[in-house]
DNA sequence: CAAAAACTTGCAACATTATTGCAAATATTG
DNA sequence: CAATATTTGCAATAATGTTGCAAGTTTTTG
């Protein structure tokens, strides 16, 4: 079975073609998708509010993670634990490469813990490395 | 002297009202600002676009360091520690509260060296974490 | 399988945020 | 203080994000 439709069903979501085209996208990705690139890729086959309200819903039910940038823009990448609506569990570390410009989960690297001042409570930690990728290097 | 003043100097800049109001704010406020905080501060007394060059020359010259987010802004803090033009050391954890909503730089605590794959070079490592500050705890 | 119900999409209008060139204003230099 | 260098605000333009709603599509129901 396509994992996209898989996906879209495992989390009672319709199945429409927006979304599979889009789930397909950050499936054949291995980086970490923008806005942008998905109007890109899609060939504006969509209109830029579904992409906004897919992207969206992808993340509330823990389909896709977002990663903070310093750009005014948001990354987006598969989540590729086992994320649910409401709580994420996207403990990696994002690599984002100065040459190429692709962003990386590094889902094998977690993010460690780090001791806080005093009255300081941890929810979440995210953390983004920047240099050179494997590729590039 | 004024602080505001001798740092402007120190970087070979020229002193303006904007620079001096706009460091101000950096140099009493204790946590981070958007554009748009330093906007509502300065009662919009200076134009939009002069807000955002100011931002970028403070950058540039290392005065203000940005901190990434998750939703579409980039939130600035003063380097406390000896950033030059070109060349940053902002190496401590942020902490962003859900409760007040305030960015704080821990400068006292060190963004850990992680392991990365064979073939990753590391530059530079951003690390925000989010939950409940000591005000709010 | 068809009808009803639930949900998603695109459009249009609008709002917010960011970028650029340029002339006027301000700051620095000597 | 005059000459020069730099910064500012404005206007125009671009890019990005949000909302309501009617039309279209998908899912559910009988
Ligand atoms: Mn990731
Ligand atoms: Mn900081
Ligand atoms: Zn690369
Ligand atoms: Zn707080």
């Amino acid at each position: 079975m396509n994992e996209n439709l898989e996906i879209l069903k495992r989390n009672g979501l319709s199945v429409t073609e927006g979304r599979k085209k889009i789930l397909d996208l950050f499936l054949d990705n291995e980086g970490a998708l923008a806005h942008a690139d998905i109007e890109k890729y899609t060939d504006a086959a969509f209109d830029r509010v579904t992409v906004y309200r897919t992207l969206q819903t992808f993340v509330d039910k823990g389909i896709i993670h977002q990663i903070p940038t310093t750009d005014n823009s948001i990354l987006y990448a598969l989540c590729k634990h086992k994320c649910e609506a409401g709580h994420h569990h996207d403990d990696h570390v994002h690599f984002i490469c100065n040459l190429c410009g692709k962003t990386i989960c590094l889902d094998d690297v977690t993010v460690p813990a780090v001791k806080l001042p005093k009255g300081f409570k941890p929810a979440q930690a995210a953390m983004v490395v920047t240099g050179t990728c494997s590729d590039c290097k």
